[in-house]
DNA sequence: ATATAGAGTTAGGTACACCTAATAAACGGA
DNA sequence: TCCGTTTATTAGGTGTACCTAACTCTATAT
């Protein structure tokens, strides 16, 4: 019942990315995120607002249940386009962001059936991130961060939080995939780097992207 | 080298289909098929020649050499979309054809090449329509429409020329599809209908959609 | 207190791809 | 030959989504 543009979909995608960490959702992160000018966003968000699709408040922008259920619904065709790319076309992790960001936006409610039932319903994308079902609900579960173990605390990757296809590579390298058992050796101080053993080999990784790790 | 939007690629697309019969790419038959106004199609086909990528005479529209190049690719992309949807996906074959055109304009060079190969380098699309290899290059085959048989002729569907859901499931259910050995049993003099014989049961064909199946 | 940096918006403009209404040109009968 | 239909174009206009430049705040830093 809604005639929402590619483009549309693309801001409440990036504006519900945006609001899974704590900080505020402000027009400069969008337009970070998206690439564009502060002032293309700053317009296309008014335009969100008019439609009632965003609030925007002097806190940031933040989806209305109609924003976040059409982004859950992108989202949902984003990761089971993930999915499709690595599980039954061979791509690696770290190459399907961008080509599902596209994807997402030319497949139907018919095809999102089918790649469903084709790959046996997954539960999650292949960065670990759970696919809304076609009610827009998603599992939650409670996972802590990597960065927040302390030494000699253990987990199982749940999530990687990272787009860079750079960054992918490596942790691919050092095997820090989803499902896999981590355990923290030691944990520099002043928020120095965290030394992880993972399948037996051991590295020293940053705070920052340890971060994005989300364990259980 | 090319920075084509989609809408060139479905211009350049819906030309390269319409002058696989002998009629002249005429700016209404455009309109038709791309279902846009005729002004639309008129200014479209202005830039597409100033692009140099169509020549527009008194005899229709026709693609320049690059123009067909172009075409090609989108061509390509959308038979592999198609096989991928009815070979992976399991759609059926009336259904993939609006799928398939939104997803041309959204996978990559990479992904191209990732479908060939997941579905085992397929030759044809699921209408039995050869897919150009990644230089472009088509195999032909020397065809005849099936209205051209006469009775008591035999031959191999090669292809369907048709765009239509209904009539393709039409065709389908009759076992009308690419591979069936089909022989005329009769024709109706007056351009009436032919009397058909497929894999045991006869049926009455109309001239019309006869046409646009092609045999061996 | 004042200067400056940062964040956000307004103003003004472009490219793209569509539309309807009006006009022109060509064609095929009667 | 004139007339009406088909075919194509011109003119004028719209909505979407982007841009740069200029302006307005506000929150520091000196
Ligand atoms: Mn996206
Ligand atoms: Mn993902
Ligand atoms: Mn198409
Ligand atoms: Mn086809």
């Amino acid at each position: 019942m809604k005639a929402d543009t590619p483009r549309i979909e693309e801001y409440l995608e990036s504006i519900y990315k945006l609001q899974q960490d704590e900080h505020p959702v402000t027009t400069s992160r969008l337009a970070e995120h998206l690439k564009l000018s502060a002032p293309s966003v700053s317009e296309m968000v008014k335009k969100l607002a008019q439609k009632k699709l965003v609030n925007h408040t002097e806190k940031g922008v933040c989806l209305t249940q109609e924003g976040n259920r059409i982004a859950k619904k992108v989202i949902r065709r984003h990761r089971l386009s993930e999915r499709l790319l690595t599980d039954i076309l061979g791509f690696r992790w770290d190459e399907v962001h961008d080509e599902a960001c596209r994807l997402e936006h030319a497949i139907s409610p018919e095809m999102e059936k089918h790649i469903e039932e084709s790959l046996g319903n997954p539960k999650t994308c292949p960065h670990g991130f759970p696919i809304p079902d076609e009610n827009g609900v998603i599992a939650k579960e409670k996972l802590r961060p990597l960065s927040e173990l302390k030494a000699s605390d253990k987990g199982i990757i749940v999530s990687v939080f990272e787009e860079d296809p750079k960054m992918l590579q490596y942790l691919a390298t050092l095997g820090l995939i989803p499902e896999v058992c981590v355990r923290v050796e030691e944990v520099a101080p002043f928020g120095g780097p965290l030394i992880v053993c993972v399948s037996g080999s051991r590295y020293a990784l940053g705070r920052e992207v340890a971060s994005k790790i989300k364990v259980k």
